[in-house]
DNA sequence: CACGATTAAGACAACGTTGTCATTCTTATA
DNA sequence: TATAAGAATGACAACGTTGTCTTAATCGTG
């Protein structure tokens, strides 16, 4: 900046003023900065920038997601950055892996790098280590899962309502044993969604048979074997409601080897890819991970933008998908 | 910082080098500024650092995908990341939409803010652009596409191999009128793919049919109304060979559709999820998009840590994996 | 016991910017 | 024509660190 300066014959703040566009600067001066800077092609420095600045602003955020390559978390991802890039905001992504620890020390590297808000889909289960990140001013916004021990705006699915639907969808057609495939129960929405499971049966005037639960499960292999083991017992469900994404792929991947994939209902929790070219095309209840991220990126640059009302807890409704293996009758 | 130290009864200089982990310092002295530390609950201000340090490193990448929220970026992300995260360096991600303008905008950002290195998937096909930045020290490497007009370091798949062997799958079952769908000519790998399927062909004396050839498609939809219409003629092929991940499942649709899944081959370059779980399951010729990342990262690194010997070109083979839709016979 | 060598700690400037304030030059008005 | 008001520019300090150099304290050796 200072060679800038020098080429064009201004003082440094000359430079500085007709890089941030600041009014006062005769049109003669700024083209003469502008071409200095393309002759020595200069590149601002906006750590240093942002180092002076009052705002202290870095135009960066960080985004915590369970694994970036995940179809969810990275839908959210770039949902993230189409707004974030509108306003010259750059992202920083980590993936936490369910570890609580990688969550603390991935928002700690985020935070050394003063970036001005945290997406944050928590892995952890206290919140609390970010109430002085707060109070220095970082903007926050929990994804998916509430923040604990921390009041902070939250961006939830109906995880609760959903599995309803999903499970009254399957008592209407008469099923009445419906086994269920759960995902960590450490995990809110796994818990969450479970408890509509219960609730739902419930409401029907349905006893739980714990015989047709199976929890804590992860990843395709364990729900196909969980999904075997339920439908090889003496009374066996007539249908399943798998309750996260990759248990679904699993539980269908048993009914294909057992061949039962026409004659055993399967409902999902979460979309995927090509659930509609399997055979049967598979029955799921929708999230919506772009809007989970749109209203979630929204809300954070209005806390950024100034807006010091009270935390909001957004919730976001889910859409059951009929696709044939939902349809299927006892 | 300045506090801790008063705090801790020391020099601003003895609390940074306690942070920096430098040895000269007695223990009792590094006790008393940890402990001040926690109390304050004070966090290292990594852009002030690294404005003073003499290496300038920030400690942050910047990565360049085609869109965060595809499977084939998203992958090569986490591996980046992965290795990255290891040693402290954290990473921008950020999508260029195949946009050349998108790209430099976003490079821009990342060297603004002084990236210690870039990991490019290019769209633009000129790259002098970066002369400058590689000139002030920034280590590049390129991605699943050539640099244009610079010479950098390079990790490519075998694009022209792999199309070819997935074509002499083809041949080998007696298939003679092989359809070809491929993705937009200006993509590089697009083109290498499209030259796997001529010279190939030409290899075992075969006259290509242009009339078999529909390139510039985009998406699923595209690829599903181009298969319809190859399937649709008086010579129709006998197996299609998908250039890309989404034309071959918007092929696999059209199958579908006209009921011709059991009968036409189909071959598809990239793998996807869920490919075996189709009916018939789809025969590929699998990218390797984590050993791409791997070998990027690594190479980055190796160059930050101050490897000069000249560019590196380095090839991912592919693999050709038989799920059904390849062995069907003409 | 004196001396040089070693170790531990601090003072100060500098990294590349921008905020603040002072200065100079115009322009409009009485 | 004198003067106030406003516009354009610059000088300088400061943001939060670390590199360099200096000083003070400790140690081992002949």
């Amino acid at each position: 900046m200072r060679e800038v300066a020098a080429l064009a014959g201004v003082s440094l703040k000359t430079v500085s003023r007709v890089i941030n566009a600041e009014p006062a600067v005769s049109s003669e001066l700024a083209s003469r900065v502008h071409a200095a800077i393309e002759r020595l092609d200069y590149r601002h420095n906006r750590a240093a920038s942002s180092l002076r600045r009052s705002d202290g602003r870095s135009a960066a955020i960080g985004v915590l997601l369970e694994d970036v390559a995940n179809p969810f978390s990275s839908t959210l991802h770039r949902e993230i950055e189409n707004v974030a890039l509108q306003r010259g905001v750059l992202v920083f992504a980590g993936s936490s892996d369910e570890d609580a620890e990688r969550e603390r020390s991935l928002i700690a590297e985020f935070t050394s790098r003063r970036v001005d808000g945290l997406i944050i889909v928590p892995a952890s289960h206290d919140h609390s280590y970010l109430l002085s990140e707060r109070r220095a001013g970082t903007a926050m916004v929990f994804v998916d899962r509430p923040a604990a021990y921390l009041d902070a705006d939250t961006v939830l699915t109906d995880n609760q309502g959903g599995t309803r639907a999903g499970i009254a969808h399957l008592l209407d057609r008469g099923h009445r044993r419906i086994g269920y495939l759960g995902d960590l129960e450490t995990i809110a929405t796994a818990a969450w969604r479970f408890q509509g499971y219960s609730s739902e049966l419930a409401a029907q005037g349905i006893e739980l048979d714990p015989g047709l639960v199976r929890l804590d499960l992860r990843g395709i292999e364990s729900a196909a074997t969980a999904a075997a083991e339920l439908l090889s017992v003496a009374a066996p469900p007539t249908a399943i409601f798998a309750g996260q994404n990759l248990l679904t792929i699993g539980a269908y991947r048993a009914l294909r080897k057992l061949d039962l994939h026409h004659r055993v209902a399967l409902v999902g929790f979460d979309d995927f890819l090509l659930a509609d070219l399997l055979e049967p095309g598979i029955t799921v209840v929708a999230q919506d991970p772009a809007a989970l991220g749109r209203t979630a990126v929204e809300l954070l640059f209005r806390r950024l933008d100034g807006d010091r009302s009270p935390s909001i807890h957004a919730v976001i409704p889910t859409r059951l998908i009929p696709r044939g293996s939902g349809e299927i009758q006892p």
